[in-house]
DNA sequence: TTGAAAGCGATACCAG
DNA sequence: CTGGTATCGCTTTCAA
C-alpha cells in the first residue's frame, strides 16, 4: 500500500481516541462501549479506512495466502485445478498466488523462493517436467512451511498429496485401443522422471501384458519438457513414423502433447483414426469439437484442486504439529470418440 | 511465515553484532568492513536467512507485487495475457497475483478489495460482463492505486488502457463472410455494456453498411455472461435458427462463445460451414484442429500483457503523478480457415 | 471502558 | 566502522 491509506492512528487522532481503543472497537472487542464502537466504525467506513495487512500478517505471523506451483495455467487442466485450489481458499478467507514454471527446473525453485519471499501460509506445488531433486522444497518443509503436492507429485518429501489414478487412465487407454482393434500401439510421454510419466506408462505396458502383447520400447517416446516445444513432439512422431513397423494407434499423455500430435498428424495429412488412431489425456472442453473428435482421458481437475487445498489448509491450521500424511488418488475417465474408432 | 525462520536478529545475537550492523552488512553498505560482511554473508547463507518480506514491505512502503483482474484463466486469451505480465514483471522485481471474477461484478468488486487487502503496489485489470460502473475502482485509484486496464476497459476512469483493435476485428470477420458470399451474418456476443462488445459490434456493423447490407437488430444476440453459461448460448442459437430468415453465417466474440457455438452447431448436426459459416474470435492454439478448422480473429494477447505490465509498472516508478494517459491499439489478425469456405 | 507500551522484522538516521 | 533507536501499522497484554 504505497498509496495514501487511512491509518488506524488516523482515526484515532480524529476521534481523539487511542490507538488501541480504535484497534478493538474495529475487531468489535468486547471492552468497548458500543457508542465507541458505532463512532469509530462510521468515521471508518466513511473514510474508507482498510487495515493494513503488511502490518496485520507481520504481526500476527501469518499472511492468510497459499501458493500455487504449476507448469503452464494455458494449460487447462492446471486452469481447472486451480480454480478447485480458489473454491476452497477464499472460502476459508485465504488468498492465492498463482506461479508458472513453464517446465523449467530453474524457474521452479526462483519461483518457490519468491512466493515465500512473499510469506505464504502454505505451498500446492506440481512439480516441473525437468525436476529431479526436491531440496529447494525439502528445505522448506523442514523449517515449517506446510506443502502439498498435486498431479506430478515427489516420494522424497513426507506430507500430503493428491493425484489422479494414472496408472488407471494409462492401462483403461491402452486398453481401449488394443479393444478396438488396434495392433502396433505407441506412447507419447512427459520425460521420465516426473511420477505421472512412470505411472501412466505403467498402466501401458499392464494393458499390453494382459493381451498377451510385446512391450516395445521403440514405441515409447519421451518428451523432455512435456511437449512444451513443438519440435520435441514432431521429433517423437516422426521417429515414430520412421519405424519399419509404424504404430497404428498412439496415447499421448497430458494436454500439451496430446493437442500438438493431433496438430502435427492433421497437418501431415495422416488420416485419423484410419491411418493412424489417437487417444490422449486432455481436459480440454474442446476434446468434443476436436477433427476428429478425441478419445481422451479425462482428470477430475476441480475436485483434485478442491482435495489439495483442503489438505494443504488442514496443515495450515493444524494447532499439533502433522506427522501422519495421505495420498488420496482420484478416478480419471475415459471418454471414447471418433479418434478411436473400431478397425475394420 | 509462520514457519520458523530465522531473522536479522537471530543473526545479530550469534554473531554478537547489533541488528542494524547486521542490516547493513546484509544489504552490502560501504559502512561496513569486508570482514563483518563475510562473516555475516555466511551465517545467512549457512542457515538459509531469508528476509522477511512483510517487514521490508512495510517499512519501505511498498510490496512489490501487482494484482491482476480477469474473468476467468481457463480461457486462452487471458492465460496468454498474463504469460505476458508475468514476463515483464519477474524480469522488474514484481510479484504477481492473479484473480478470476467468472463474469461477475460481485466477485470483481470482493477480488478487488481482497487484493489491495493484500497490499499491492499496482493493479491490472479487464472488467467482468457485468460490470456497469466502476465506483470500486474509482475510489482506489483517486486514493492513488496505479490501474491499468487491458481488453475490456472503462471510459470513466482516466488511466492507461491497451486494448486490442477491435473495431477492426470486427469489420475484417464481417467483412470476409460477405466477401466469401454469405448474405444473412448473424453476430453473437458479450453483454451490450463492456467496451469490446460496442467495438467489435460497431466493426461488424461498418462492414454490413459498406457493403449496403441492412443492419437487423434479429441477427445480433447478446449473451449475458459473454458465454460463461452453455445456455445462454444456446438461446442466442436456437433464437436465430427459428428465424424464418434463419443466418447462413454467425460471427462470435470471445473464446467461450465462439467454442460454445461450434460444439452447439455440430451437437445439433448443423454442418458447418456448409449450412452456416461461423468466425470467431479465439486465441485457442486449436483453432487449426477444431472440426471444422475455424476461422478466427486472434488477438496478440501476449504483448497485450506485455504492454499493459509496462505502462503500469511505469506509473507504480515514476516519481510524480501523472496526468497524461494513453491507449494502446494492438492489431488483431484474421486467419481464414474451412469454417468459412466461399458459398458455390 | 480506555489507554500506554511492547513487539512483529527490517531499515535508516544519527551518535559514538 | 558499529550500535542505539525510532519507525512502518497493527495487535495485544497490562494498567489505570
Amino acid at each position: 500500500m504505497n498509496f495514501n491509506a487511512i491509518t488506524i492512528r488516523d482515526i484515532a487522532k480524529a476521534l481523539g481516541l487511542s490507538v488501541s481503543t480504535v484497534s478493538k472497537a474495529l475487531r468489535d472487542s468486547y471492552e468497548i462501549s458500543t457508542q465507541t464502537k458505532k463512532l469509530v466504525a462510521e468515521y471508518a467506513r466513511e473514510h474508507n479506512y482498510r487495515p493494513n495487512p503488511l502490518a496485520q500478517s507481520l504481526k500476527k505471523g501469518h499472511s492468510k495466502t497459499i501458493g500455487i506451483v504449476v507448469s503452464t495455467i494455458e494449460n487447462q487442466f492446471f486452469s481447472q485445478v486451480i480454480n478447485g485450489i480458489e473454491s476452497v481458499a477464499y472460502k476459508a478467507g485465504f488468498n492465492v498466488i498463482i506461479t508458472q514454471t513453464h517446465e523449467s527446473y530453474e524457474l521452479e525453485v526462483k519461483n518457490v523462493a519468491q512466493l515465500t519471499h512473499h510469506a505464504l501460509d502454505g505451498l500446492l506445488i506440481s512439480l516441473s517436467a525437468e525436476t529431479k531433486d526436491v531440496e529447494h522444497l525439502q528445505h522448506l518443509n523442514k523449517q515449517g512451511l506446510p506443502i502439498v503436492f498435486f498431479d506430478r507429485v515427489s516420494s522424497d518429501i513426507k506430507t500430503h498429496k493428491v493425484i489422479a489414478d494414472n496408472l488407471k487412465g494409462g492401462y483403461d487407454a491402452t486398453k481401449h485401443l488394443i479393444e478396438a482393434g488396434y495392433k502396433r500401439i505407441a506412447h507419447i510421454t512427459s520425460p521420465p522422471n516426473i511420477s505421472i510419466t512412470q505411472e501412466r506408462l505403467a498402466g501401458y505396458k499392464q494393458a499390453l501384458k494382459e493381451a498377451g502383447r510385446p512391450i516395445e520400447e521403440q514405441y515409447i517416446k519421451y518428451c523432455p519438457h512435456g511437449g512444451r516445444d513443438t519440435e520435441e513432439v514432431e521429433i517423437a512422431i516422426n521417429e515414430l513414423l520412421a519405424l519399419p513397423n509404424k504404430p497404428d494407434a498412439i496415447f499421448t499423455t497430458s494436454d500439451r502433447i496430446t493437442t500438438t500430435t493431433l496438430f502435427l498428424l492433421n497437418k501431415a495429412g495422416i488420416k485419423i483414426p484410419n491411418d493412424i488412431a489417437l487417444a490422449g489425456y486432455t481436459n480440454t472442453t474442446l476434446a468434443d469439437v476436436l477433427n476428429p473428435p478425441l478419445t481422451s482421458v479425462y482428470q477430475p481437475a476441480f475436485e483434485m484442486g478442491q482435495k489439495a487445498a483442503d489438505m494443504l489448509l488442514q496443515l495450515i491450521l493444524s494447532k499439533r504439529p502433522v506427522t501422519e500424511f495421505e495420498t488420496i488418488t482420484l478416478p480419471t475417465q475415459l471418454f471414447i470418440r471418433q479418434s478411436t474408432h473400431s478397425v475394420g
